[in-house]
DNA sequence: CTGGATCCAGAGGGATACTG
DNA sequence: CAGTATCCCTCTGGATCCAG
């Protein structure tokens, strides 16, 4: 009676396509936006980063994306915050355990995108 | 003299973060907005179909969306535009190989945005 | 140094009507 | 049946200035 299992179901499993948020489209919207991609990149190549660092090696980020974009990325559990109270304020950005996971998964993609290039 | 080999970088390889057009927001662009994983999903799960039958099967979408987003599609070689000249008119959409080899890299992404959420 | 507040332009997306 | 054309609106993202 039930369907045969269908492990490769890209959203819920039952209902396609995507009527209510899928998971896929979940992770989409995530890491979706102008900004989070740069910034997950610079942060995996260089490991924690300071609010300025970020800043120039972004090129073109202002202030107002690369603040809520950092904001968005640490309540979605992607970025660990880390602030020192030193003087001048020191805060310090890192990739989270569930960024790193993601990591190889975007590597596949970026791959992806190499390829249909030709 | 060179740099070690870095065989996992997500973007060009030397200039992260992405300054210009790296292949992975490139591939984000390609599948991004709010149409296009639903109906990847949609003819993934179902084989070709026709262009009224993807509307109905993908709840709330409008001509004006499903239109542009299946000419983007097919412009980005994701999925493969058949017309039949019979009457009345009939068109079919079908995913092409180079979205199948993304289909799986989807998957993890699915995955990775379910285990999250948690 | 690390952001927040405000204002604004442009793109993405929606509703409706119409056409080959 | 398979789309276009047109209008409109929201929302993202940019510029600038300000604050803890």
């Amino acid at each position: 009676m039930t369907t045969s299992e269908n492990t490769t179901s890209l959203c819920s499993g039952n209902v396609c396509p995507c009527q209510e948020k899928c998971p896929l489209s979940a992770a989409l919207e995530i890491i979706g936006g102008k900004w989070k991609i740069p910034i997950l990149c610079s942060l995996y190549n260089d490991g924690p980063t300071r609010y300025n660092a970020l800043r120039k090696k972004i090129k073109g980020v202002t202030n107002t994306m690369l603040a809520s974009s950092l904001k968005e990325l640490e309540a979605d559990g992607l970025i660990l915050r880390t602030q020192y109270n030193e003087m001048p304020l020191r805060v310090e950005y890192e990739l989270t355990k569930n960024t790193n996971r993601l990591i190889p998964i975007l590597g596949s993609l970026s791959a992806w995108g190499k390829e249909i290039k030709n």
